[in-house]
RNA sequence: GUGAGUGUAGCUCAAUUUGGUUAGAGCACUGGACUGUGGCUCCAGGGGUUGAGGGUUCAAAUCCCUUCACUCACCCCA
């Protein structure tokens, strides 16, 4: 019987993983350059983290995560983590990092689970970058974050990704505008769909959201959240416009987004990309003002966002990466037993040298020997057969342009680490 | 959680409409032609419980039922 991976859960398998591993490293890179240390942070955190902060009506929280009994203690739940800022805000808090320094800006990578229907773009462990801005509430924070991503976006070859930016305004000017909504759709209520009615309860401004058309044409006329933003919250976003328009970087308005989680306040995000199907966030995120403090630190802003990788991944394609780093640069073909017996070691210390040797133990012919040295693209062939052994010689053949020379099996390694190290 | 579509060799697909000998092809793999020299060419070979289980039938990849998996969409999100 074979066992088969779950629902969900995929492997990122050679030929895919190189695009990944690119990925990973431009955004290193770019973090770098933004000043972003990386924080890791375990998997698994107790279940009220996620409750917590992400906000116990979402639907997240509500029926997506893996949650489990610890072994000896039943009464404390666990769960995989959906998301990485309460984990980040977490540590922030319990390392205390604030008292040293308040502002930390950090990044993580790594997989997250929500259970949810697999579909395009969307799996049940799926792996996020984040960076996360902790401890500065101005607008510039929120505007280098997009900066940063839109930096990413052109470093990876990224294009068709469109930026756009909301505001959810804050504590003190939300509950306006969440009641005028709600009195507006009260009116209207017999003809919104199910699903609105039922989000009317829970998040009336996730109705602005609904792609139902007959929704769409009632919420037309909704009041939007950008007339009742208080005077911080609209000149908070104004700043962050100004200085996206200042460094060029294309957005557009869209007063009808709404992001999923209850901690966001003032600005949100979302790049999308018309090619990926129904699941078109490549990255989001946004401010979570309070967030910090609920999970019980000191007063502290803080801005972010998350990027799905295997989104990212599959807007780049399976494209072809410079594989050179994987190419063996001596492929020892030996005939005969006392030439394995030569070549086992030998390639040992080419090895210890940094020079990649790959070598058929199998004794199999001359001809199969060098087919496989062809398939795994070697640089060089090193042919030695009892013959060469008996007078003490190799035959070193390149295998991009043919020639072959004879060379000593003495000081074999110094004559090919120079010939490689010269190429 | 709901709906639809698809499951045949490692991969891409034929044969399913109209049930009928031994389920084919290309690519890939292994070997040979070339007895110690890769790619190209030619030849040969290995590889299948037709997703699984049951049913109908003289006969099932093909028809029916069940189940599983995958995919896409709803929902939601990155």
């Amino acid at each position: 019987m074979k066992i088969s991976s779950i629902k969900g859960f995929a492997d990122i398998l050679p030929g895919e993983v190189e695009t990944w591993q690119f990925v990973e490293q431009k955004a290193r890179e770019v973090f770098a350059l933004y000043n972003f240390s990386e924080i890791r942070i375990p998997i698994v955190e107790k279940t009220e983290l996620f409750s917590r902060s992400l906000g116990e009506t979402t639907d997240i929280v509500e029926k997506e995560m893996y949650t489990f009994p610890d072994q000896d203690a039943k009464e404390s739940l666990l769960t995989l983590r959906p998301e990485g800022t309460a984990g980040v805000v977490r540590a922030y808090v319990e390392a205390e990092l604030y008292k040293v320094e308040p502002v930390r800006k950090l990044y993580y990578l790594g997989p997250m689970f929500r259970r949810e229907r697999p579909q395009k773009g969307r799996l049940r462990q799926f792996y996020q970058i984040g960076g996360e801005i902790l401890g500065r509430a101005d607008a510039y924070a929120d505007a280098e974050l997009l900066l940063l991503l839109g930096e990413f976006f052109s470093n990876v070859g990224l294009d068709g990704a469109a930026l756009e930016l909301n505001s959810l305004g804050c504590v003190r000017c939300r509950p306006a505008y969440r009641k005028e909504l709600l009195a507006f759709l009260a009116q209207q209520e017999n003809k919104l769909c199910g699903n609105c009615r039922r989000r009317m309860e829970r998040n009336p401004l996730r109705v602005l959201d609904c792609k139902e058309e007959s929704c769409v044409a009632i919420t037309a006329g909704a009041p939007s959240i950008q007339g009742f933003l208080c005077q911080d919250c609209r000149e908070h976003f104004e700043t962050v416009q100004k200085l996206l328009r200042e460094t060029g970087v294309d957005y557009k308005l869209n007063p009808r987004m709404v992001r999923g989680l209850d901690y966001y306040c003032r600005t949100t995000f979302e790049w999308t990309s018309d090619r990926l199907g129904s699941q078109n966030a490549v990255a989001a995120g946004g401010r979570y003002d309070g967030l910090v403090e609920d999970l019980g630190g000191p007063p502290t802003p803080g801005v972010g966002f998350a990027m799905g990788m295997e989104r990212l991944v599959l807007l780049l394609g399976t494209r072809e990466f410079d594989a050179d780093g994987a190419r063996p640069s001596v492929y020892f073909v030996s005939v005969g037993d006392g030439a394995r017996a030569w070549a086992f070691p030998a390639a040992h210390k080419l090895r210890r040298r940094g020079i990649s040797v790959e070598m058929d133990g199998e004794q199999k012919s001359l001809k199969s020997q060098m087919r496989r040295a062809d398939k795994v693209r070697a640089r060089y062939v090193l042919i030695v057969g009892d013959d060469e052994l008996a007078k003490g010689t190799a035959v070193l053949r390149n295998m991009d342009n043919k020639e072959q020379v004879e060379v000593r099996l003495d000081g074999i390694d110094e004559a090919l680490a120079e010939r490689i190290n010269a190429k």
